[in-house]
DNA sequence: TATTGTTATACTCTATAACTATA
DNA sequence: TATAGTTATAGAGTATAACAATA
């Protein structure tokens, strides 16, 4: 029992203000929207095999990823492949530019983020981070409610 | 030192859009909107000189909280009264009917909010929502560089 | 008939700029 | 002249519905 406390969503959403406009500037420098940035960010772990499952995974529908994607692949940053078991989907694959961008735009994002993160003692700090991990991997379970 | 690690931006907007998306039930079922709930939560602990403030506290523009001001007026939820000192200004208080309408909402919208955190250890528990309020109130002094 | 990607349309939110009343 | 609150307008972002190709 810690009493009352704040709103987990009335602390997390200036934080949420704060990183996207501490972002925006890095973005722009290396020529990316931040859905671009979010899009390379969850194609670089593994390809994904239909635009659909991509944009749901991000949060977003799939009619608004289209202008990003064409972005990204005009760029040579991912590419687009007609699934030969299945033609009507795409394979969204990141390339070896794609993943240099990414790995400089996150190096430089994240060093923004650990000003703010150079805060708080080390073991709140791992905690936080190893937290929200677990919190945002159990969405997917709590949504099935 | 842990190596790489998540965004923290990637991993609390999701956690942003799902609380929010759990909110949304309840605050309807009360009659309250999304900026409603944030200015009588913001209201609640002590009354704001002006709505500039307020609304700079709540990271919008003054413009457009005067519809929200205007609804929760209306309800009686809290009330604008002219600061004698300065007859442009309005003093914003929340009102007896504001303060429990506000506990109410806050009460199921935490009730909700546990679900998500019983997913952690107690010690972490604590150390997320200690490192989050932290991080909020640390918020502030880094945008003064 | 159902699904993938795409395009077109409408709608909601938000930011900006004018206006008034006080200072 | 500057500031608090308000209103009006325009712009960005988003969701919805319709379409062509493939299953």
């Amino acid at each position: 029992m810690d009493g009352r406390r704040r709103d987990l969503a009335a602390m997390i959403a200036p934080l949420q203000r704060a990183l996207v406009a501490a972002e925006q500037p890095v973005l722009r420098a290396h020529g990316l929207s931040m859905w671009g940035y979010v899009v390379l960010d969850t194609v670089e772990g593994q390809p994904v095999r239909t635009q659909a499952a991509l944009a749901e995974f991000i949060g977003a529908d799939k009619s608004r990823i289209i202008g990003v994607l064409d972005e990204l692949e005009n760029e040579g940053l991912l590419e687009r492949t007609r699934d030969p078991a299945d033609r009507r989907a795409r394979l969204v694959t990141i390339t070896e530019e794609g993943r240099r961008r990414h790995a400089t735009v996150q190096a430089e994002i994240q060093r923004g983020e650990e000003r703010l993160l150079a805060q708080l003692p080390a073991a709140d700090r791992q905690a936080l981070l190893r937290s929200l991990a677990v919190l945002v991997d159990a969405l997917p379970k709590l949504g099935q409610d």
